[in-house]
DNA sequence: CTGTTAGCGCGTTCAG
DNA sequence: CTGAACGCGCTAACAG
């Protein structure tokens, strides 16, 4: 079949069914190019003109097709973001805080699931690079190498929570050591003298920076016992029973999920907390407030980490190359589930589980 | 500048800093319709060619720009999905378990965040929709209008938990009524007569239909005096008060979240949960396994909701017209957060139940 | 089986 | 200030 040939002879629609730029043209008899002008607002155009292109475009329900601005401009305003696991909380916080600053800019999210595993990771970040202006990898558990690998692409790489040197790409990051340390050293201060510790995943620069601190707690009196648990409600319930073996008088967690399931499980053992049995959360969900007793634990301000992590996004798209951020701060808050240990309290009352 | 006449005078990459088509089939010494065809594996090609360019391919790093096929295939490979709250835990799951299925199948999700408000929930999905395959809208707040609106659009609109008649839209949905029925009956079995409700969102659909359930409760006895309170840890905390001041004997919750959110406060203020006061929750997210005492609730299916969003996405962008889900059963789970009320325990010392 | 070419929808020189 | 024409990277006819 032969085209036609009649010079206006234009479809209502495009094959996408979308109103194209063409049809706006058209009805407010115009060049593409006019429309295009109006649309970006970025040339001047005689006002008249102008009214009527914006009249009929709002009239056609005209939107511009992204993937086509995409093609013309190497611009998609597509960010992709990266998780270990799309069903914890505290990664949300974050993505909820950068992807409201994100739309301000006319961003959208790309969001992708890792589950855990760091090859999955890779992959994933590879495959994304291509697909958006940028790349933002949240908490990734990848090795250094493969990161100096994807900063080595054409699509800039921002990292949250993975602080590590000898690789140039930007970063955010809260200061897990300092955090780590003030609660072990609360716990210290209280009389506590031996903790388990359930530790989160190995790969996690966050639980290294974390058990490195609690490791050189021994400087203050606190020997801590590692456990291997996880990053979940389930893991912290599960790895209670095998910290209760220690008998420790205090049990720190990798973050507040783990906490709650060992809370959990101790208030079902009928474990009193604090008073039989100290406990310290990490990160600060709205759990942990709730929690009874409301835990202890360091405020890892999600927000702000998301906030932040776009304005880098921003910065190393206008083609700065922003200085190595400084660690965020985390301050500790002391709750309900830390207090003395049994041993100290009721010295002269009633000795329980004694050393 | 004029353009150079040399044949193969290609940049070694393009303007993006990716490598294109063209320069694989350079480097192959085939043209780019046939890098095109090895790459879709649509076509045949002759084995030693396809390995060449195979080969090239992967040497030089080369993977499809997705906007420019996108814009030739008017095919995106994303699916837009809004919800109305990033920081619910409820929708965690259903997203993860979504994303999972449409990855499987090479699709992106585009994520949106409606802040509880309907007015931005039409917003993102009329942008969304001419960015994306397909929209996926979960629990939505928007009005029946507004939905049928999103209907007339080009690409296909699929609903999670929002089951309304009159609206040709394909959906996926639990019973919130019949579990939500099932839990007063529960409460009415153990000699409870008045509770109260802690509500949900007005304009949530899964309110609506919980509370139509509530209110049918007084059929057999149990009398439920709605009190407004949220869709939040804070709400249901905030909101228990209230509650306690109309003296019931139960407190039945729109989700897990109020409930835990309750359940804090009423053991802040020492009542005893299930002695003094039954709770129930909906939902069943992981923390009602683990709140002390365990929720009570519905076990709302989320990861099947996942599931069978994304196969209704699959066999609508099929061109099919898939029918009318049912309603997902959601069953009662009994846990340790109620029991019978006070006084008919102590009436006849502990008999469980009784007819 | 392979190469040529015409769009996909839009941004952007470059003449007028 | 405006319009014609080219190209972004790729797919899909259509010839060969």
């Amino acid at each position: 079949m032969r085209r036609r040939d009649q010079p206006s002879a234009r479809p209502a629609v495009g094959r996408s069914g979308h109103v194209t730029i063409h049809q706006v043209a058209d009805a407010a008899g115009v060049s593409i190019a006019t429309v295009s002008r109006v649309m970006r607002q970025t040339e001047t155009v005689r006002a008249d003109l102008a009214e009527r292109v914006r009249g009929e475009a709002a009239k056609l329900g005209y939107q511009p097709n992204a993937a086509a601005q995409g093609l013309a401009t190497g611009v998609t305003r597509m960010v992709g973001v990266v998780v270990p696991n799309l069903a914890n909380p505290y990664f949300y916080d974050i993505i909820k805080a950068m992807n409201a600053e994100a739309s301000v800019d006319g961003y959208r999210m790309l969001i992708a699931d890792a589950n855990e595993d760091p090859a999955e990771e890779l992959e994933l970040s590879r495959s994304l690079q291509r697909q958006v202006d940028a790349l933002v990898l949240v908490s990734p558990r990848m090795s250094v190498d493969t990161l100096r690998e994807l900063e080595n692409q054409a699509r800039p790489v921002v990292l949250v929570n993975k602080a590590t040197i000898g690789v140039g790409l930007s970063s955010v990051s809260v200061d897990n050591h300092s955090a780590m340390l003030e609660l072990a050293g609360h716990l210290a201060i209280l009389g506590h003298t031996h903790a388990a510790y359930l530790a989160g995943p190995e790969q996690s620069w966050q639980q290294q920076e974390r058990w490195r601190a609690i490791a050189q707690a021994t400087a203050f009196g606190l020997r801590v016992t590692p456990i291997p648990a996880g990053a979940s409600i389930e893991a912290g319930y599960a790895a209670l029973d095998a910290a209760l073996e220690l008998k420790p008088t205090a049990i720190m967690c990798f973050n507040d999920l783990v906490a709650f399931g060992a809370l959990s499980r101790l208030t079902e053992l009928g474990v009193d907390v604090p008073g039989e049995m100290s406990l310290t959360g990490f990160d600060d969900i709205a759990f942990a407030r709730f929690a009874r007793p409301p835990l202890t634990t360091a405020v890892s301000p999600q927000r702000d980490l998301g906030r932040l992590a776009w304005r880098l996004v921003v910065q190393v798209l206008a083609g700065e190359r922003p200085a190595q951020q400084p660690l965020l701060p985390i301050p500790m808050v002391v709750r309900g589930s830390t207090a003395p240990p049994a041993d100290r309290r009721t010295a002269e009352s009633l000795p329980v589980g004694g050393g």
